[in-house]
DNA sequence: GCGCGTGTTGATTA
DNA sequence: ATAATCAACACGCG
């Protein structure tokens, strides 16, 4: 569940459902996961107290008692939900935090691509590299159009990647990159220093009110996935693009096409997201 | 059965 | 600096 929405989401949900829980002990069944390893990971985790789950970007931020910090990245599929002890465990559980409640926190991960590190409260910045390199959270608080026209300047890059990059903007992924750039009607080739003050000024509004309204409708959900609290998002009925190669644009009815940049699946309307002249020079350009 | 695509990100190569 | 490729891994789909 991995765009900044469904992980505020789920932060919010699990913090309904253990803040204040107690860890009794932890159980590592895919040593891989976890840093540091796994027989220390557990043994710091022992009769802590869940203080509060914070969020930062896509990263969960589980702060326990005795100033320590669980950063979690759900990446691709990581899900986490809390169930009764001893209730069936799924073969994708990777690991499992027992509550001295009865109930158990797991952590369920397909792919295997989630990651979660405990690091000294404070230290995360620096001990969670890619954590201490996150752009400004999306919100107009943080955001600034200042920010924005500062670093669209002096990029060479092509606006799709350029907004999946975490390092310039937390939060965004595949899903929501193409929505806001459809919203702001931006074709997603767009060299970003070829964009206007007008435009950038566009993009951070939709952005920031995207993100909004998203974490508004609980996320998106894609797949057939519940969420962990019988929640599931339901802003997938609120996409404009994403998914829907073949379908009429909203707004002009041409058919919304799909095609590849930087090797990910991008979904635009060839009619209100055109691609500016001075764009395509800059492609051919280069 | 095979090949491809999937909401992420990090390392490695040109 | 940037872009492509691959890697981590498992599954659904045509």
């Amino acid at each position: 569940m991995p765009e900044l929405p469904e992980v505020e989401t789920v932060r919010r949900g699990l913090t309904r459902l253990v803040q204040g829980a107690t860890i009794a002990h932890v159980e590592v069944r895919y040593p891989k996961m976890v840093t540091p390893d796994a027989d220390v990971f557990t043994a710091e985790l022992i009769s802590r107290k869940i203080e509060r789950i914070d969020r930062r970007g896509k990263y969960l931020l589980f702060r326990f008692s005795g100033d320590l910090t669980m950063v979690s990245h759900l990446r691709m599929e990581g899900k986490y939900d809390v169930q009764p002890e001893g209730s069936p465990v799924s073969k994708h559980t990777h690991v499992i935090f027992h509550l001295t409640d009865n109930r158990e926190l797991r952590y369920t991960d397909t792919r295997k691509f989630g990651r979660m590190q405990l690091v000294p409260t404070g230290e995360e910045t620096t001990l969670a590299p890619s954590l201490g390199k996150l752009g400004p959270e999306p919100t107009a608080e943080t955001l600034t159009l200042a920010y924005m026209v500062k670093i669209f300047g002096k990029s060479h890059k092509v606006v799709k990647p350029f907004l999946l990059d975490q390092t310039r903007i937390a939060g965004l992924g595949n899903i929501y990159a193409d929505e806001v750039l459809w919203l702001s009607k931006i074709n997603p080739l767009t060299p970003v220093d070829t964009l206007t003050p007008s435009q950038l000024s566009e993009l951070r509004q939709n952005i920031i009110d995207e993100m909004a309204l998203a974490i508004g409708g609980h996320g998106t959900t894609v797949h057939s996935f519940s969420t962990a609290f019988g929640e599931a998002g339901q802003f997938q009925n609120q996409l404009h693009v994403y998914g829907r190669e073949g379908e009429p644009c909203e707004r002009c009815g041409t058919e919304l096409v799909k095609i590849k940049v930087a090797q990910r699946g991008t979904h635009f309307c060839p009619h209100c997201q055109p691609l500016p002249p001075e764009a395509k020079a800059a492609l051919i350009h280069d």
